[in-house]
DNA sequence: ATAGGGTTAG
């Protein structure tokens, strides 16, 4: 067997390597080369023969099978060796760590984080710019405050990979005063660090300081590079900014750099975020035009926009081009695939990409329930949520009770709505959100219990807002009752005086009950607000 | 080991 630049050809058949009769030397060789492009399966037979072979909880190949494990996102399978392993040291830490934080487990990542601390490992500088990523992801500050005082302590406040990813930190949890303090406070400002609190800039809507940092950064003779430029389109764009979404075209041209497709990617995601779909489309084409390669980001961002019927065509010819290329497989791209078909009523087509998906997060498990919930299959749209609880992997989220609650509402489920809405407080620790009320109102309200919908809203430990108040004077309207229908109408005109949707409602509550005079009134006061009923539309789609 | 673009919402 030749050992070298080839060794990726080798034969996978754990046959032909017993027959070798292989030493430890091979299977470093082995893996070294998996670790860059193996397939999963490959690394599968070369573990299983590393198992047969005894060598594979040896901490050398364990760690290096680990990594093979967590770059192809097999997290369990990572964490099981890591487990088998009885040797505590601290690269199979980083390694574990740093893979739940890449991929994005940034629960997972912390609680390994501490379950290294409980074990008495130290944490060292190549340990924690992950861990606090994973903090910053999920705002959780106070963890990102100990880990600063770790940094102290430590002494690794001069390490510029440390303190960029501390900045982040600070940046993503909203504490821009303490991004910048930590900032001006390094000796050798670099630019990762920089855009780090650009970033943190913008996410807080300090657009301005953004720009004069960067200004004031290139003074001091540092060059922004693609990612500064791309960090601000992403930030104005999403703001719906074009006039900054030019002026940065232009700086990137003045410094001699071009748009890449992560640039074109985040004007065309904020075009779809403002429902600017005719000129997301335009820029999607103008991007192909030039030659640019939609990834799977690209894809994701573009896909919402065809979510109408009217674009259906669209969204079909995009996913032709997912199957081709592979980005079909990519959660983000599958989620929004769902989503698309799901709200354009084709319920067969997503349900069939979800049920042939072998990755799913919350997303693609709530588009799925939102799809049957939105368009009457209730009982499917129950039955997916409760196996989704089953599955233990994915822990549904505030969403997924939206869904579930949407569900029940639509089917006059109100027993076992009610034991949802308790469930996901007792069980799941969510607090209810507006849209939960919002539902549990129209859940209570339709079924005719307008007592119990008036005395939950009124116990709301938030505000109640329009969606709220709306739910509760539809089922006052369907119910015919006048006095509550009243005091639901005050709150609405309170709050949404702009719209005439509530005082459109109240008066057909009024027709209904033969109410003509008020009636008349009513469309007095909306003509005189100059306000507007946005009138239903309609759409078909001409080939 | 750090910085940029992504999917669900009553």
């Amino acid at each position: 067997m030749v050992i070298g630049a080839k060794v990726t050809r080798v034969s996978t058949n754990p046959i032909v390597y017993h027959s070798f009769n292989c030493t430890s030397d091979v299977y470093t060789k082995l893996l070294e080369a998996y670790a860059q492009n193996g397939a999963l399966q490959s690394g599968k037979t070369l573990h299983a023969h590393l198992v047969i072979n005894g060598l594979a909880q040896k901490t050398h190949f364990a760690s290096k099978l680990i990594a093979f494990y967590a770059e192809r996102k097999q997290l369990p399978h990572a964490r099981k060796l890591f487990d088998q392993i009885p040797e505590s040291n601290i690269r199979r830490w980083i390694v574990l760590i740093g893979a739940y934080a890449r991929h994005g487990f940034y629960e997972e990542a912390m609680s390994v984080f501490s379950e290294m601390q409980r074990e008495g490992v130290k944490p060292n500088k190549f340990v924690l710019p992950s861990v606090l990523k994973a903090c910053g992801r999920f705002s959780d500050f106070r963890m990102g405050a100990i880990l600063h005082g770790v940094i102290l302590k430590n002494e690794f406040e001069f390490d510029s990979y440390v303190v960029s990813a501390l900045i982040d930190m600070y940046s993503k949890c909203g504490k821009v005063e303490k991004a910048k303090r930590v900032f001006y406070g390094m000796v050798d400002k670099d630019l990762v660090a920089m855009n780090a609190l650009v970033s943190g800039y913008l996410q807080y809507g300090i657009v301005n300081d953004a720009l004069v940092l960067v200004e004031e950064m290139k003074i001091q003779g540092m060059k922004p590079n693609v990612v500064t430029y791309n960090t601000l389109i992403a930030g104005f764009s999403q703001e719906d900014d074009q006039v900054l979404v030019c002026k940065v075209i232009e700086l990137m041209h003045d410094d001699g750099l071009e748009l890449d497709v992560v640039s074109w990617t985040s004007i065309i995601s904020g075009l779809v975020q403002n429902f600017h779909n005719r000129e997301a489309f335009g820029m999607f084409k103008r991007m192909l035009d030039v030659g640019l390669c939609p990834t799977s980001a690209t894809i994701s961002s573009i896909l919402p926009a065809c979510a109408t019927v009217a674009d259906l065509m669209l969204g079909r010819e995009i996913h032709g081009y997912t199957m081709v290329t592979g980005i079909e497989k990519d959660v983000y791209a599958k989620s929004a695939l769902i989503d698309m078909y799901a709200k354009c009523g084709l319920i067969s087509e997503a349900k069939e990409l979800f049920s042939k998906t072998s990755e799913r997060n919350s997303v693609t498990w709530n588009s799925m329930i939102f799809g049957y919930a939105n368009h009457g299959y209730c009982s499917e749209a129950i039955e997916l949520f409760n196996q989704m609880l089953r599955e233990e992997e994915r822990k549904p989220d505030h969403l997924t009770f939206t869904a579930a609650l949407t569900a029940c509402s639509h089917a006059g489920m109100v027993q076992y709505g009610e034991s949802l809405f308790k469930m996901m407080q007792d069980k799941y620790a969510i607090k209810p959100r507006l849209e939960h009320f919002a539902c549990m109102v129209d859940l209570l309200g339709r079924a005719g219990k307008l007592d119990e919908a008036y005395n939950l809203i009124q116990s709301m430990p938030i505000e109640p807002d329009l969606f709220v108040w709306g739910a509760f004077l539809g089922a006052c309207r369907q119910h015919g009752n006048m006095d509550l229908a009243e005091i639901a109408a005050k709150q609405l005109a309170k709050l949404e005086p702009e719209s005439a949707g509530s005082s459109v409602l109240l008066s057909s509550l009024y027709a209904d009950a033969s109410k003509w005079a008020n009636v008349a009134k009513l469309k007095r006061v909306i003509k005189k607000k100059k306000l507007k009923k946005f009138p239903g539309c309609s759409w078909v789609e001409v080939a």
